[in-house]
DNA sequence: AGCACGCCGACT
DNA sequence: GTCGGCGTGCTC
């Protein structure tokens, strides 16, 4: 960041709203300071609200600014990197986001500090005329008071008059703990005397209800001792929350292979393989007095890089910080403060990490740079993967990806590839044969099935039977959670609808409800067809439960399983060891696998496939890649039953085992790469998608034409702008939505256009999603 | 995002 | 007559 020569007598802030920064005017005794990254009290429609210094403030004003009350960090030790500050700003600004949004989305600690504030009026000024107007209000004296007891609105008005003298301190945590006292008064009830002893031996409880518990008693006899005196509230310090600890220390033996780049990608092998690749340039990061900044996509992999690499940093003298939004606000705090002291220079975390305090990063890894976990899905609508290069970019640090596949998008950069991971694959492949798939009865049995058998082939009925009689385990994956996709009349074909959405409810077996996946609305089964009258059902598209049934009854005595986002089942017997078929969506795959895992299926590739995407088949082939590496040392049978068995996806899998290609698993990438190169898709164009809603449909439309007017207008062509067209599902929670997909050649065009589209007043609500990952 | 203001429909 | 829906505009 270059400084000013001059410091600014105003500065830029951004405060966590969806808006722009504002300027205001440096609070009193900083006039020669230039912050940035530092955190300041600004007035905000007359409160006190946390900012973070982004800038200097323009220096012609057209209106008086209002002052800062109060800076909250040393700006020697801001609380974000001044790097930091200025990638996100050019990140924004190249994504036509508001910067508040931008800071709101990825600063994920310090909004909310606890401060302690004063007031008093300056000194002669008398106050009493700012409480005459409403009821009669306390104003501030000449002494310091506690700046609760003031309506807000006076103390702003007073504030604005430049007539308040007020202090922010910051105030440690506390926490009140619950001790005995000698001095009780009156004498207690048998019950209370014995929640009295209890405590007596077991002091300091932190609460009532903890009280209670280890007493035995209820909680108002607790609370009747505590009435009585013959226990009391202390405030104490609050210890440092647990954070979880470092793994072993360890280092590499093996010498560094990675490319020498500033951008490079390591891909194949298993988890620990890619680990122990990439600790040897960690280290060396480490050991040169760097930091380095491991970013994941979700909660499954940041466990396994915090168990895999966070032993790294103490060999070389220094610690290593956890940072993601599970963490207790107690706990970011403190590890942010670790980070912020220098304490912790390996940093591993999710996209809130991204904004950490390390000093100079000089190594930032984003693992599994395609995975679609990193596309904010409200806000700033971040790809994080994006937002993750310009701050590489700003601090001059190297950026590497780590996956078992590379995305398209990193595909041609310098690699390491490790060996691919060994995969036994077998394919069932109902598009061989005609059949009638997805049907299934679900209240007359024994219906006629495809001769290859669905959803259970005959190949998987075959191993499942094995995989029981050897006291294994087996994993299917299922391409839905709930019973079935659809219900629908078996006469006249007519499918129940959710009432604010235009698609078909799903329908939930044990809840025995159909319910909308897309807004929640739940209802009961009808009694009969609404169209026709006729009173039976069918189910149509297996999910988890109807596979989960379907197993429990070809293999009688087998323990079943299922794990998807509305029924997670125990599975300690399984990780135990215990032979048992779990059943469940992908977010399986974000568990360990089973111990003792024979066999993985896929009951409907497809699924995956069918999908109006550019990035469908990329999404397949990593969704292949990453069965294949699930479990960490066996390679059990990969069965994949699909209408679609000589995908290029699956043909590369089934290549990588028999060649010994040493590239493996960029193979098909590549392909990719070149196909959306002939397309004009990325990373051949920089792409944004503009949704235009309205709850009139005509409305909608109407907007969304004017949006696409004002486009042309701008001097968009044809090719840069496709649609506008009605969202794949053409209602949603009562709104219809139209999108508009902008196709620009460079980052610079996409501005130009994403401009023009700011600059309309189109007479609907519209959104902006820069680099989106869900397409029609 | 909140939170105000302001304009139209359906109630005690 | 008012209560309350949500469209529009503003925040230094």
């Amino acid at each position: 960041m270059p400084a000013a020569p001059v410091p600014p007598s105003s500065w830029l802030v951004a405060v966590p709203r969806p808006i722009p920064a504002y300027d205001f005017a440096a609070p009193h005794g900083h006039a020669g300071t230039f912050p940035v990254g530092c955190r300041v009290l600004v007035p905000w429609r007359g409160e006190p609200l946390v900012g973070v210094v982004v800038g200097a403030g323009s220096e012609r004003q057209s209106h008086r600014l209002r002052e800062a009350l109060q800076l909250l960090d040393a700006p020697e030790r801001p609380w974000v990197p001044a790097a930091t500050v200025q990638a996100l700003g050019e990140w924004a600004a190249s994504a036509g986001l508001p910067l508040g949004l931008v800071w709101d989305d990825l600063l994920g600690v310090g909004w909310a500090p606890a401060l302690a504030h004063r007031v008093r009026a300056v000194a002669g000024a008398d106050l009493t005329a700012f409480a005459e107007n409403a009821a009669p209000a306390a104003v501030p004296g000449p002494q310091w008071s506690d700046g609760a007891g003031y309506l807000p609105a006076l103390l702003d008005s007073v504030r604005e008059q430049g007539l308040l003298e007020e202090e922010f301190t910051p105030v440690q945590p506390t926490v009140s703990r619950i001790y005995p006292t000698a001095q009780g008064q009156g004498p207690l009830t048998p019950k209370q005397a014995e929640a009295a002893e209890w405590l007596a031996e077991y002091p300091g409880q932190e609460s009532l209800s903890s009280w209670a518990r280890g007493a035995g008693v209820s909680s108002s006899v607790v609370a009747a001792v505590l009435a009585r005196g013959h226990a009391a509230l202390h405030e104490e310090a609050a210890p440092p929350p647990a954070l979880p600890p470092c793994a072993a220390p360890w280092s590499p033996g093996l010498p560094d292979s990675l490319p020498v780049a500033e951008r490079w990608r390591l891909n194949g092998g298993k988890f620990a393989a890619r680990a122990r690749a990439l600790a040897p340039r960690i280290q060396a990061q480490l050991q040169a007095g760097g930091s380095v900044l491991v970013l994941v996509p979700e909660h499954a992999t940041l466990d396994r890089a915090w168990a895999a690499l966070s032993g790294l940093a103490e060999p070389c003298g220094t610690g290593a910080a956890l940072f993601s939004g599970l963490l207790s606000p107690e706990q970011r705090e403190h590890s942010w403060e670790q980070i912020r002291s220098g304490a912790a220079r390996l940093v591993v975390g999710s996209y809130l990490a991204l904004t950490a305090p390390l000093a100079s990063l000089g190594l930032l890894l984003v693992l599994d740079e395609g995975s679609d976990a990193y596309k904010l899905s409200s806000g700033s609508r971040a790809w994080v993967p994006d937002t993750a290069q310009a701050v590489a970019g700003a601090h001059g640090a190297e950026l590497g990806t780590a996956g078992v596949v590379p995305a398209v998008e990193t595909v041609k950069w310098p690699a390491l590839e490790l060996p691919a991971p060994r995969v036994r694959l077998h394919t069932v492949d109902y598009g061989a044969a005609p059949t009638q798939p997805e049907l299934g009865p679900l209240s007359m049995p024994g219906q006629a099935q495809s001769s290859l058998g669905y959803p259970l082939s005959h190949d998987l009925r075959a191993v499942l039977r094995q995989v029981q009689e050897r006291g294994r385990q087996a994993a299917l994956l299922a391409p839905r959670r709930g019973y079935s996709a659809l219900l629908r009349c078996p006469q006249c074909d007519y499918a129940p609808q959710c009432p604010n959405c235009d698609v078909a409810l799903r329908f939930h077996r044990s809840a025995h409800q159909l319910m909308c996946h897309q807004c929640g609305h739940r209802q009961n089964v009808p009694r009969s067809c609404a169209n026709c009258g006729e009173a039976m059902w069918q189910t149509k598209g297996p999910g988890t439960e109807w596979l989960a049934q379907e197993v429990a009854q070809l293999l009688p005595g087998m323990p079943v399983y299922r794990v998807d986002r509305d029924h997670q089942d125990d599975l300690s017997a399984l990780h135990a060891g215990g032979s048992g078929v779990v059943v469940g969506t992908q977010l399986l795959l974000s568990q360990p696998a089973p111990p003792e895992l024979a066999l993985l299926a896929v009951t409907l590739a497809d699924t995956w496939l069918n999908v109006p995407d550019f990035r469908a088949s990329e999404r397949y082939h990593a969704l292949l890649w990453e069965l294949a590496e699930w479990h960490p040392a066996r390679a059990p049978l990969l069965l994949v039953q699909t209408f679609q068995g000589t995908h290029p996806a699956l043909e590369a899998l089934r290549r990588s085992q028999s060649e010994d290609a040493g590239q493996s698993v960029s193979l098909y990438p590549r392909q990719e790469w070149e196909l959306r190169r002939t397309l004009g898709y990325p990373p051949h164009a920089c792409l944004a998608q503009v949704e235009v809603a309205a709850r009139d449909r005509d409305r909608a439309r109407a907007a969304a034409d004017a949006v696409a007017a004002a486009l042309y207008t701008a001097g968009a062509t044809a090719q840069e702008v496709l649609g506008p067209a009605p969202a794949p599902i053409a209602r949603v929670r009562g709104v219809y939505p139209y999108h508009l997909l902008l196709r620009a050649r460079s980052p610079e065009r996409l501005r130009e256009l994403l401009d023009a589209v700011g600059s309309v007043r189109a007479g609907g609500r519209v959104r902006v999603d820069v680099s989106p990952r869900h397409l029609s």
